[in-house]
DNA sequence: GGAAGTGCCTGTAACGTTTCAGAAAATATG
DNA sequence: CATATTTTCTGAAACGTTACAGGCACTTCC
């Protein structure tokens, strides 16, 4: 039966001992070969690569795998799939990945913890030789038992403040922050309102530093009244939108702190009949697709969130191979894009 | 040098051999203890999970991959990630995959052929026990041929015709085309224009056969000229519908064949200042995410994407376990959605 | 001429499972 | 009670690599 069934999945390619009888060497000689050591004499080389030629060999992975404690394959995990922000830092991943001749094991947590730390939990059962953790909603405390268990992962874009050795990705969310309030000012606007993410996580914190930061540098007074907490989707975005229009003294630009905010914003404007840029001007963060194509479009602070994915990949790698890595936490700059959302502040 | 980097790498969780000698049975008995095999004693199975549960272990999958031919991983390839219509899919077939407690590879070809040809090579080095092909590029005979070779795999939204042997899910694309023409042709639309895809691909040659077909039931001439082709992206889109929006009999309708184009053509009409649905009415494929942000919201027809991922992974699964599979393609049913991207006709 | 050093190569023991053939124990049958 | 049958378990052989320890044939050195 195993036998058949192995004949029958196609695994019927030469296996390195049928390779080193027909080239006439061991099975040793024809892996020194394969993984291109150099203690080979030229005849036992060409002997291997002709039988290679000609029967076709590729090293079975899954037992280099066991054998050497490798198995080129790394874990991701992100919280989903389906949204352009984790799709791009996975395009961005799986790209170096590509280059480094690793493949990408996908799973998808789905924002549910439990599912995240038995991911992991499956990802350690020597199927990954590491992992990238893309927003890991895990607590500071089981990222760093993990690390110290001595698994080898990076995180891009974590969730709150961690443990000093893991290493992370992140965004220049504060400037990024800064430079969008400056724009904002820049325009007129004095009441500029923010819809925050959820308190705690760095994103919030760090982009409300940079807020407050730009307003006070401006000698405007920051007002609590004008921070709404919401939760990084649209409905959140509309929600807490129509809050702030329906105040007396709405605001005349809103800061969203990511897209999905500011798309929603843009329908609260909408139903509310209040014109964007011309009453209310809108800045969101990420610049993921979205922005780019609804109306008007949308100035935002631009992410390099295929950059991030290529850099975590970077970073792991260099783990995986025993380097030391100097810079354990990278921070990449994010850049305002002027779009149409925008404009003079009308009063 | 070895046993030190495996220790390094973390992998110092118990054995299979431990658990035997710790729980007083044989390694046979352990493995069919966690393999929830029948013909173990309660005693001895009860012995065996203790130990699990008081030191922990769970099974090294590449260990189990080498010894019985399985490694409960499947390979995915797609020509992108970052595109909410693959993404959706992606999203779909991981929520499968993890439900059958396999792990998903994936593989970005980046539209190359090359290396989607070379990936496949490579998910069949014994890594994977099947794989999902998403809208893959390589030629019907190159997918016949890796059929015959052996390997189990499904393919989500073919390019063309296939070899009869080969697996499919695909969507409806005559009968969601037709519904939308139908709909558009209920409002009074006569001059109905489309923009394909490029030609010979099944999705626009089926949905091409639709639109034909509703226009010619309601008894109005279908005009060649009225169909343009393009590429499925936003900028082909706008290219094509300013070539139509500038002909001196413009059309009153356009139906794009995906959502990417209809995004292009409202970019188009904005251009021309042609509002709509007033003067323009736009009709979309797919329903992305991007269909219900755009202004106005786009009306589409709705591919069951994530369904496609589901149900691919079932059928693989099924291949794998050596079921038999009456249904070698399945067809999922598609439905317009009407949003405000359409009016009545005004003539 | 013997010792020491290279360069190339082989034999073989891992790696951690699964599974097969068959032994041992328990149970049923005549 | 002996024999057959079933149930439960074991020992050991795979699975396809890698890498270690060591061997053989040379060269080089004193």
């Amino acid at each position: 039966m195993s036998s058949t069934d192995r004949l029958e999945n196609g695994r019927n390619r030469l296996t390195i001992r049928q390779v080193a009888d027909l080239a006439g060497v061991s099975t040793a000689t024809v892996s020194r070969v394969i993984n291109g050591r150099a203690d080979v004499s030229e005849r036992a080389r060409e002997a291997v690569l002709r039988v290679v030629r000609e029967h076709g060999y590729s090293t079975n992975r899954t037992a280099r795998g066991l054998s050497a404690g490798r198995t080129g394959l790394v874990g991701v995990t992100t919280p989903v799939v389906h949204h352009s922000y984790f799709a791009v830092i996975l395009d961005g991943a799986g790209e170096a990945l590509y280059e480094q001749d690793m493949r990408m094991v996908l799973c998808r947590t789905h924002h549910e913890h439990d599912r995240e730390v038995s991911l992991l939990e499956r990802l350690m059962q020597g199927t990954t030789d590491g992992a990238l953790l893309i927003l890991p909603e895990e607590s500071p405390d089981e990222l760093a038992a993990l690390h110290d268990h001595g698994y080898r992962f990076v995180i891009a874009d974590p969730l709150r403040p961690l443990d000093e050795r893991v290493p992370t990705v992140s965004a220049a969310h504060s400037s990024g922050a800064s430079e969008a309030v400056e724009h904002l000012l820049a325009l007129g606007h004095r009441r500029i309102a923010a819809i925050t993410g959820p308190r705690g996580w760095i994103a919030t914190e760090e982009r409300l530093r940079g807020y407050r930061g730009a307003l006070a540098a401006a000698g405007v007074m920051p007002s609590d009244e004008l921070v709404v907490e919401s939760d990084f989707h649209a409905e959140g975005g509309v929600e807490a939108a129509l809050s702030l229009l329906d105040r007396p003294d709405p605001p005349t630009a809103i800061f969203a702190f990511n897209d999905m905010l500011a798309i929603g914003v843009m329908q609260a404007a909408r139903l509310r009949g209040v014109r964007i840029p011309e009453e209310l001007s809108v800045v969101g963060f990420d610049d993921t697709f979205e922005a780019s194509i609804v109306t008007p479009p949308l100035t935002t602070v631009r992410q390099p969130l295929a950059e991030m994915g290529r850099m975590a990949v970077n970073l792991l790698v260099r783990q995986l191979q025993n380097q030391r890595i100097e810079a354990l936490h990278v921070q990449l700059e994010t850049k305002l894009v002027v779009r149409e959302s925008t404009g003079p502040a009308a009063r």
